[in-house]
DNA sequence: CGGTATTCCTATCGACTTAGTGGGAATATA
DNA sequence: TATATTCCCACTAAGTCGATAGGAATACCG
């Protein structure tokens, strides 16, 4: 029950290896004597998606839809052309979960019947309606309280 | 996301139509003057499969499936043969909607890792459990402190 | 005992979703 | 111009889900 894609996972996973390369990456600047000018932006480095499906053991092709979508999203940044590849948009602590998630599979409904009150014909098909919208507001809940660096350090 | 599969939902309105019988059966005999006898088990009145179905618009059918699937967990109790039917296992407050939840489609599971902390070989795989495993916790802990009764007084 | 109403069991089907593949077009760098 | 990359579209294989069908087992009632 209430299992998750592996798109999703798989998306998660993306988003940690870009942030490691991150971090890879200004210390390697740092140790060549080069300050990290945060003028460059708070995130930097990319990673091809080809680098990170080995890394990550996931199917290239399939992983590189899931990050153009988190691209549409506005969770990573797409550079085309050679040298190009994928970055976060902003910094970890800002990417919450909740938007990754729903960037990966719309929004969190248990049932239709959430939103659209007006569903409940007959019977007592409305009567769990609250009890759906609860678990929902639980889900919605944990998922924006977390960020990408809470996953990290986890 | 995390979307009901209508078997559950189906099984909470059969559940929540069982508890209205018992309801509605209970208030009859009281007023032919017979007073209600505990003895005769918390719930005693039952309501036939078909009989739910024509009332909540679900077919017939799957439904039955449905409701022998919640007696093999021992939610409902089942009476086989002519003047048969269904009743509640125990009263609608003693019905955690975990144990409806799980007793139709399994343990919440976010993913398969949540269990099997051997699963994670290569990569940055299970940097993501924690996160996984706190969803687990939340959603259960938001199933487990809700009753059938809760869903009916909602 | 025979008829009937019910649960119970198993098999099947069509539609949809998911995971993954393939071929190439667009784009940027060198 | 060659190369490395994102981007876009179409397709397939396998699984899941909702629903249906047919009948066996069982219990009540006349």
């Amino acid at each position: 029950m209430f299992s998750v894609p592996t798109r999703t996972q798989y998306g998660i996973r993306a988003l940690v290896h870009l942030a490691k390369a991150e971090a890879v990456g200004r210390a390697r600047l740092e140790k060549s004597g080069v300050p990290f000018a945060a003028a460059q932006g708070p995130v930097a480095f990319t990673a091809t998606s080809a680098e990170i499906a080995r890394a990550e053991s996931i199917s290239p092709k399939y992983l590189e839809g899931i990050l153009t979508q988190l691209k549409a999203k506005g969770i990573v940044v797409a550079e085309r052309g050679k040298n190009g590849g994928f970055r976060l948009a902003r910094d970890p602590g800002e990417i919450r979960m909740l938007d990754v998630v729903e960037a990966l599979e719309g929004e969190v409904r248990p049932v239709d019947c959430v939103e659209d009150s007006g569903c409940c014909a007959q019977g007592v098909a409305c009567m769990p309606r609250r009890f759906w919208i609860g678990l929902k507001e639980t889900i919605d809940g944990y998922l924006s309280s977390r960020t990408l660096r809470d996953v990290i350090d986890a």
